[in-house]
Order: C-alpha cells, then structure tokens, then sequence
DNA sequence: CGGGGCATTGAAGAATGTCAATGCTTGTGG
DNA sequence: CCACAAGCATTGACATTCTTCAATGCCCCG
C-alpha cells in the first residue's frame, strides 16, 4: 500500500475497525492502483483455478477478461457494498480477507462468513437484485468485480462457465448448510475447533500453511460468527491451547495436532 | 380427491390446510401412479406462478413441458434421494411436504430444512455432483422431476429461465443465511417463534391459511432444525401458548396473536 | 507514557440440556 | 371391539453449558 489515488469507493466509512489493532496487517503492493480500477486479466491470474472454471479455450478466456475488467481496492474496515445496495455485481476476493455481516432491525449483527482470497462474495443478491449484507474488509484487499449481467450472458454461450456459477452458489449453499450444522448441534469447544479447521483447510488450498496462520478477525467476529459471546471463545481458545492442541498468541494461531482437533 | 385426471396440481393432499389434526396423513389418491410416474403440465400447474418464472412465451412453456415430463409419488418416510445419490434432477415439491437432513460422519443427524408445496429440493446437488443431503417425506408427497441438465439447455435458450434458477439457488443461500442467523443469536422462544412465523408466511404464500394449519413435523425434528433439544421446543410452545399468543394441540397450531409472535 | 481496542480470566446467574415419569393417540392383533 | 404396544408430547427436577458482569493485562498508537 502507499498508492494515494483517491476513488477507494466505499471509502473511510466503516471506520470502527480502523484502529489497526495488533500489528499492521496491510500489504496490498499493487502497482497501477490509479483509480482503485486496474485491468485484471483472469487468464494469468493465479486464483485461475480456484475461482474460474477449468478447460476454457483462448476466445472464451478473452471473453472473461472481458467482463471482469476491474478490481478494486478496499482498505480495512471499508465496506466493499452494503445490504440494500442494487445488486449489479458479484465478486471474486483477490487479495486480503473479507466478512459479512446481516444487521437485524433491531440494530443486532451477526457475522455470516469469512471469505478470504479465491472466494467468491455477493453470490447472496443475486435473488433479490439488492445486497442483503454488508461485506467489510478485515485487512487491505482487492478484488475482482464482475458484472452479474455480463456474467449471465457468458454463461449463455459458455456452458462451462454457466455450470461454473451454478456450482458456486451451490456450492455456497453447501458451506451454509455446514455452519447451520455447527450452530445447531456443536458444543462451543466444538464450534471453535472445526472453526480452525475449517479455515485451515481453505487456506491449504490455496497454498498457504495449514497448521499455522493469522486470523484476521477479532473474537468477537468470530464469536458472531459462531453463534457465541467473545469470551466464550477466548476460553475455548484457551482451553484447546492447554490440552496441547494448538498453539495461540493472540491472532496467530499455530494447529498442533489437527486429528485432535477434529475428534473434540 | 377425485379428479382422475392427474394434474389436479394442489389438489387436496397437501391437506395441510384441512385441519385434519392428528388424522391420517396420507392421501395421495393420484389416478395414475402405476409407476410414480405421470404427465406432468407446468403451464397448467397451480404452482406455476411460484415455481417458475413469468412471462413465459408459450413455445416457451412448451419446453419447460417436455423437460419436466414426470412427477414421482413419495410415501411419507420414504426418501426422494439420499446423501450420495448421483445429482441429475432437481424437484419442485407439488403436494406434501418434506424434510432435508444431513447425516454426519458420527451417525449424527441434522434437519437443514423443511419443503412444502411449490418449493424446489435438490438446490445443493449442484455443485457437487452429488446429493449431499437426505430428503424425506413428511407425508404422502408429489413432486416435479427437473433433470438438471435439461434445465441448464433451457436456461441457455431462454434468459427469464435462467435468471430464475439463479434466483431460486440465491434464495435458498439467503434462506440459510436466515437460518444461520436464528441459530446464532436467538433464544429458543424466539427460534420456535420465527419458525411458527416463517411456515405462516410460506403457507400464506400458497394460498393456504396462515393462522392455522398443522405441522407435519415432530417436536424432534422441529428441534433438531432448530438446533434444541424436543422437550425445549415442547416447553415453548407451552409457553407461547401461555402467553396467549398462540393455540396448539399436538400438531395442530392456530396463531392468534401473530405481532406478538414476532416480538418474542 | 497514557489511551483504546482486544484478549484473558474469574465468579455468579440464566438458559438449555438431561433424565425420568406420565399420558395421549394411533395402529395392530386377538 | 377391545387391549396393548409404540411413538410422540408434556412436564418436573436436576445438571451442565454458556452468558453476563467485572477486573486486569497486553500491545500498538498518538
């Protein structure tokens, strides 16, 4: 980061994060963020494979590159688009890590999902033309914007890449169905291991270190997330650290014995 | 029902509506169910205008015929597919009503949902090639077959298609963002609320009463759903019917105060 | 070096789960 | 047609888990 070109959109707002707790988390070195918008080009990009379907010939890949013509920056805190937005686009999370977040009436937030790079964010719009979340930064992120309507015409005539979008949101209604098995029959210690796991096994797949990682969320959010209070979860955390499982200082976290872990 | 010929869509089955308290659940008196298959006519179907999209030109309608060629006839407690099953088709349920469930790895089961008249089944298969729940009937039931693939050529050819099973997949993500929500931050009177709320709405939606009707569910599975144990989800319909905000008697649940209700 | 956000930990209280007994409804078989 | 078994629902007493309230410490930042 350092790149003072303005049009960072969502801009400041959703400052409350901005404090920069522990340890400076940023590192987004991009080089053309002019405008927050850069060409993208998917075919070189190296999230390819996670987030684009395989086997796609060269006119198909250049129709692609076509549509996702634009990434943007969004600095920690700042909110890539708010539920009630007009739904025009779903993303694809390049750089950084991301929550969303529903806001009851009554004013009450609950975290849905983390969603770090090579995943897919906004897919939950699409039935209502309008966002029904907010997705908020957790560190300085890019990501690739993709025009929901361009998208819907490539999959006219790309049939790969219309069984791609179906399996995504499948796929997302899958990863749901997961949490509402957590949250309605694990215990907290339980909620919180297969948390780590969780989060341990999305990181392998795209390269990172499975047994040791940085979580970018407070207690709080993951707490949230988990359906818990923060204290909860830090005494989970705790708990675990003493019965040898892993190992924590603060946001590290260091997955000592994972069979363990998956058999709280 | 009487009606030999098929078709008669909600047809009295999903009796549902009919007080029929306790009773008998079953009455599927489909002429034709020599093999649990049968004609079927969307654009004939009662159900259209929830399951499918409008403004279907009639070529159009046509084709929507010729994929959703058969319906199948599930005895309550049977399954419609299970964990596993290879995904080829989706469903719309036409009459009766089922129960998705998720079977872990430790014998451990959860209900992720429940499907009534005119809402679709088999949303997840999709993006894993493969049924990764259960599907149960809760009685006597009827539903559409959609082969996917059939479904995905329609979409191709027609846009109002398409954006439909967009819409539908979106919507069950947003369903179980709801879900999510209820399990992570509500106390189990306000869960059995929202669930009592929520199944007037849906019922509402399909013409039926949504002041009274009868659940087809157990306190278990309610429960389960709900992420509480049964003797909780009986304890709170005691309650709430001690507060005078609604009526029940066994299955059979008359909401008398429905602001209340949503207040919990 | 003082403040703020975040994390950790303890003690007490509330909500939910567990165990257990009872009754009702339905279905079955004599 | 009645008796009985099985499944489901309800209710009470007690145990456990999680939350709430509160105090303290850490770490980065201005």
């Amino acid at each position: 980061m350092t790149s003072a070109t303005a049009c960072a959109p969502t801009a400041s707002t959703s400052s409350t994060a901005m404090p920069l707790a522990y340890r400076p988390q940023s590192t987004i070195t991009e080089s053309p963020p002019p405008g927050t918008r850069a060409v993208t080009n998917c075919s070189a990009c190296s999230l390819h494979p996670i987030c684009m379907p395989p086997h796609l010939s060269t006119t198909e890949l250049a129709r692609l590159d076509a549509i996702v013509c634009s990434t943007r920056i969004v600095r920690r805190g700042e909110t890539l688009y708010r539920a009630g937005d007009k739904f025009k686009s779903i993303y694809a999370v390049r750089v950084g890590c991301f929550k969303t977040v529903i806001t009851h009436r009554d004013g009450h937030e609950q975290v849905t999902g983390f969603h770090i790079a090579g995943e897919p964010l906004g897919l939950d719009g699409v039935c209502s033309d309008e966002q029904n979340c907010d997705a908020i930064a957790l560190e300085d992120s890019k990501v690739c914007v993709i025009p929901f309507d361009l998208l819907e015409d490539l999959c006219h005539d790309v049939k790969a890449m219309q069984q791609h979008v179906h399996r995504m949101m499948s796929g997302e209604i899958v990863r749901e169905s997961g949490l509402m098995m957590m949250l309605g029959t694990m215990t907290a210690q339980q909620r919180v291991a297969a948390f780590l796991l969780n989060l341990s096994k999305r990181m392998k797949t795209r390269g990172y270190s499975s047994a040791e990682f940085n979580l970018r969320m407070t207690r709080e959010e993951i707490g949230s997330y988990l359906g818990l209070k923060l204290e909860t979860v830090s005494r989970m955390f705790s708990k675990l650290q003493q019965a040898g499982v892993i190992d924590t200082n603060g946001k590290q976290v260091h997955i000592l014995d994972s069979e363990k872990l998956a058999g709280v």
